[in-house]
This record gives C-alpha cells, structure tokens and sequence, in this order.
DNA sequence: AGCGTACGAGACGAACCGTCTCGTCACACC
DNA sequence: GGTGTGACGAGACGGTTCGTCTCGTACGCT
C-alpha cells in the first residue's frame, strides 16, 4: 500500500508521455516565454492530459528543472564520455579561458539559455526549486573548476592556501551575473580578462 | 492635448494613494512573496481602486520597481548626505571591505532583500524592466566602486591598465550570485576573502 | 487472462487578469 | 470663489489559467 502522498506507480509510467512533456515544455519556453508557458499549454502540445502532469511534477518550473535536466544529460552524453572535465595541459590561464569561452557560446545558444534562464530566475524567488536546481546543475559544474584549481594548486601555480571553492567565484560570477542581469556585455575578451585579472590580481606585483 | 497614450494628467495625481500602494507592494511580496503578490491585493490593501493601479504602471513589477526606488531613495536620506559613497582612508582593502560588510548585513535584512529579490528574478525573464532594474539600481552602486578603484589606481594600489569596471566584479559578482542563486553562505569573512584574493590574485607572488 | 491503474480528454469552481463603467470629489484654472 | 475636468474608489465583466475531479479507454504488471 503506497502512502497516497508518493508518487504513483512508476513502473507502469508511459515514457512516451514523459517524453512529449519534456519536448513541449522545452520549446513553449524558448518560444513564447516562461510566464508565458503554462500547464495547460505543455499538456496539449505534447497531447497529453494535465492530470498526466500535475500526477508527477508539482509546478510547471518543476517540468522544466526535470526537462533541463534530461536535456543536458543527452548534451553531455553526445558531446563524449567525461561530461564537460575541464581540460588540464599545465598551463592554468588558458585552460581556464577555453571553458570560459566554451560557456560564453552556451549561453548564447537560445535551445540551452531560455530555459536556463527560467529556471534560475525561479530559483532566486522560490528557495526550495532553486536549491535544487544548484544542486543538480550549478555545483557539479562548479565542483569540476574547484577541482582543477586543487590541480594548479599542486602544480604550485595557485597558492597553497587559497580556497579553490571560493576562487573559482572570481571568474564564473562575473560572467554569471553579467549573463543573468544584462549588467553588461558578454564576449571572449571580457572572460580572457576575468582569468587574467583573477590570476595575477589587481595589485601591482 | 494628451497623447492617449502618455500617463494621465500628473498634477492631478493622488500623492496619498501612490505611497499607499508603495506601502502595499513591498508589504505583501515580504509576507506572501512575489508569485502570489497580485495586483487586485495590492489595490484591496492600500484601499485604492485597481483601475488607479492600471493608470500609472502596466505591471505589477513595475509598481514593485517604482516602489523599490523609493524605498531606497528614503533610505539613503535617511542614511545621510552622501548616498552610500564608498570611504577613501587610502587602505583600498579595508575600504572594500567594509563596504562589503554593510552590503552582506543590507542582504540579511528582509524589508529589503524580499522586494530587491524579486525584482531580480523579475528582470532575469522580462529583460525590458531588467534592464530599467539594472540602470537605475544596480550600475549607479557599481559606479561608486569603479570610482573607488580608479583612486586606487592614482594611488598606485591597483595596476593602471586595469579596467575598474570589471575588476569591481571580482568581488561584487561573487557575492550577488552566492545571495541570488544560494550557491554558498554568505559571511564577513567571506567578502573579506574575496577582496583578499582579488586584489592580491590566486597566483604566487 | 484479468485486474488495476495510468492515460487522454475535458468539465468544474476559484482566482486574477486587464478593461470598463459607474458616481463622487478634489484640485487646477479662471 | 465658482466651475468643470479628470483622477478617484468600487466593483462588474468576460477571458484565461489554475489545480482538482471524473469519465471511459487501453496499457502493462502478475
């Protein structure tokens, strides 16, 4: 006997359903907008019934974190086996600038950055989606800059005594910020100059 | 003869009900939160007429906007002359610092952070009043740190080929994701930290 | 084979939306 | 001061979306 809470039985799911639901839900917030995008609207473009909905997800940013998420998991497994390892031939700057510049083109790329957008434009107002949303998608990114950085470390290239969780804030929040609150243009030479300005700092040596 | 589509007749305008509304707005997106902050609440709460509300703003944001700037605009009065200046004792460390001390406990206080918040949420989705957020609230702050950095540079403390209005971001961005997103706690020895590794660079010296 | 349950479809009341129409009253103008 | 214009509070209105519910159908465990 399931608790009435939990979700129904999954193992007799319609994945077809699920499926349609991600697709629909992805293109009506690339097309029309998020606050534009409703239940209703997802359900019958992905012919679907909304009770099919509301049966597995709770909100409709809750379909669009599980559509991201799907979306970015097929992305990594196309794009090869280790999902987005950042790069390590020795040379920390231009290691650094290669993702940097990598980001840049994702976020221009609208399939990737509308939804993006929606989700962490939520998260800012609705503390518990938005946890879960860094917690699925921003930390494990941010994890893979720390890690490198712990290598750069070892290599003496970073001082030994830096904290590489917060040092890796120093080049992706400018970007982040600049991307989500149009604080300013984005463009290889504004990363290059971030890794710069955080590497050697902004004191004369 | 108006255009029908100017604002109405602005020497008419009701003083009393425009702060009732103010006070209404920023009331309830600090009980209820944003999402279910509605215009037809606002009207009931401030005792006001929703067709009032609809003359002057198109939106419920751009009421949340417009009374967010006042709010402001009476705190700086109310702070003092100069509205928030950064210091210049010529430790361009301590200055930051302590500049970043008062933001961390502004971010703390809820009569601020829950309207500044949903402004900015607001503005990742609607880049139209994005943008008005950002040029009346956000860049002028940023200003004063770039004024800041360029008297550093006179004073040789920061390198002179330096742009200062992407160097502020080194630390700035850093702490305004941490608090946006909650990707991470926010502390005094946090920002501390930042101006630390900002200014004197994550590579040996 | 059959039962159970997820499914598509859509009806339902509630909440808000944004527009509109009242009658009232304050204030700008003469 | 007197007058008339237009903003005001109030709320009715149709439209949209919400989230719940109730059907009959058909798919998939056991």
């Amino acid at each position: 006997m399931a608790s009435k809470e939990s979700t129904p039985d999954v193992s007799r799911r319609s994945e077809r359903s699920r499926r349609a639901i991600f697709d629909a839900a992805l293109a009506l917030v690339g097309e029309v907008g998020y606050p534009k995008t409703t239940v209703e609207g997802i359900a019958a473009r992905a012919g679907v019934g909304k009770q099919t909905i509301y049966r597995w997800w709770r909100s409709k940013a809750d379909v669009l974190l599980d559509a991201f998420l799907d979306l970015s998991e097929q992305a990594a497994e196309a794009a090869g086996q280790a999902p987005y390892a950042i790069p390590d031939t020795g040379d920390l700057a231009a290691d650094l600038k290669g993702v940097l510049r990598a980001t840049v083109d994702e976020l221009q790329d609208p399939a990737f950055a509308a939804p993006s957008r929606a989700l962490a434009a939520e998260g800012v107002v609705n503390e518990e989606l938005g946890r879960r949303f860094v917690a699925r998608l921003l930390l494990p990114q941010l994890e893979l800059y720390a890690d490198r950085l712990r290598s750069a470390q070892r290599a003496g290239q970073v001082r030994a005594d830096i904290d590489p969780r917060i040092a890796l804030e120093l080049f992706v929040s400018p970007l982040a910020q600049r991307w989500l609150q149009h604080t300013g243009p984005i463009s290889y030479e504004y990363t290059d100059t971030l890794v710069d300005y955080a590497l050697n700092g902004l004191a004369p040596r």
